[in-house]
DNA sequence: CTAGAAACTGAGTCTTTTACTTGGTTTTCA
DNA sequence: TGAAAACCAAGTAAAAGACTCAGTTTCTAG
């Protein structure tokens, strides 16, 4: 899971479609200028976000780009991952085979932490972030428990934490 | 926050320090070797880790680094920003006085994940990695459940979420 | 029915970042 | 005192990022 300015772009550019759910399509040039850059370079990532199922484009006058699923329905993982080329974070292609035992324990750990940081931004939608007040109560009230169970606070966590799924019912 | 192979290497060459706590000091050396990356690069990105007061070299023979604090008071987020530039990732730096509404809406919203993004990797220690994977692997259940629970789609989430993991390797 | 608006495509270039190379100096230990 | 290590700085090669140009297709608004 990288994280540059490359997908910073893919995620600003879908928030854009996702802000314009329900009237006409986005052109392409219409986010070039909001978001200054360039147009054939917007075309590039998204010509990976409509392989990647996650937008849908008509042509010809009036046309343009809308989301491909409901905003909910789309994580922001997904977006990330669409406009990354996918190289090997570990040089050992995560198959665990560079048996010299320190260094791919290493490279275990850090996979633990990517998939970590992949789960993070696969729980976070683009719906939640357009109607944020939820998205940063739920993510702060997420913390505070993983908070807890590093410091061992354990069980008042929890039941907090089954307060707080309760409250999302 | 930006996440690349840079902070990779910088993070598991923190880990390896980790790993070693109570020994001798680890030589840039051993970790070049360990990790398949050039010992000048290392010494690059030790100079910033220094600079940033998270780790601490001795000279000479029999010399290397140590951790300047407890791996429990290091936090994922210091190391990777140690060792990045921080480019704006906005581009109206931050600063909201892009007027234009549309365009410095999405900023906003990014920014609002950008910050998520790194409280949750300084809510992550190298101690944590090094000591408790048992809590990553409670907090990945966690997520997948309240992922499930927004949903409702509670048994196949999990399972979706390792098939694309899969895909990424 | 047609002119133009848009999506699509691909090749090539410039820039920035990443990663490495080289060639040192200092410090410290054995 | 010689070697092992951290430190330092400048330059280069390679990769990724961002853009330019030059098109073709598809469709719709007029």
């Amino acid at each position: 899971m990288r994280l540059t300015t490359k997908g910073r772009y893919a995620v600003t550019a879908m928030l854009d479609l996702a802000l314009q759910e329900g009237k006409r399509p986005v052109t392409l040039q219409d986010i070039a200028v909001n978001q200054e850059i360039s147009l054939s370079y917007l075309e590039q990532l998204f010509a990976k976000l409509r392989k990647s199922g996650l937008v849908q484009g008509t042509r010809g006058p009036g046309g343009g780009y809308r989301l491909a699923r409901k905003m909910d329905a789309i994580s922001i993982a997904e977006v990330i991952s669409a406009v990354d080329e996918k190289a090997d974070m570990t040089r050992c292609g995560g198959n665990s085979d560079c048996l010299d035992g320190e260094k791919c324990l290493t490279h275990e750990l850090w996979m633990e932490l990517s998939d970590k940081i992949f789960e993070f931004l696969n729980g976070i939608t683009l719906g939640e972030l357009v109607h944020r007040p939820e998205v940063i109560a739920v993510a702060e009230r997420q913390e505070a428990v993983r908070e807890g169970l590093r410091t061992g606070r354990l069980k008042t966590v929890v039941v907090e934490a089954d307060a707080v799924i309760g409250s999302l019912k």
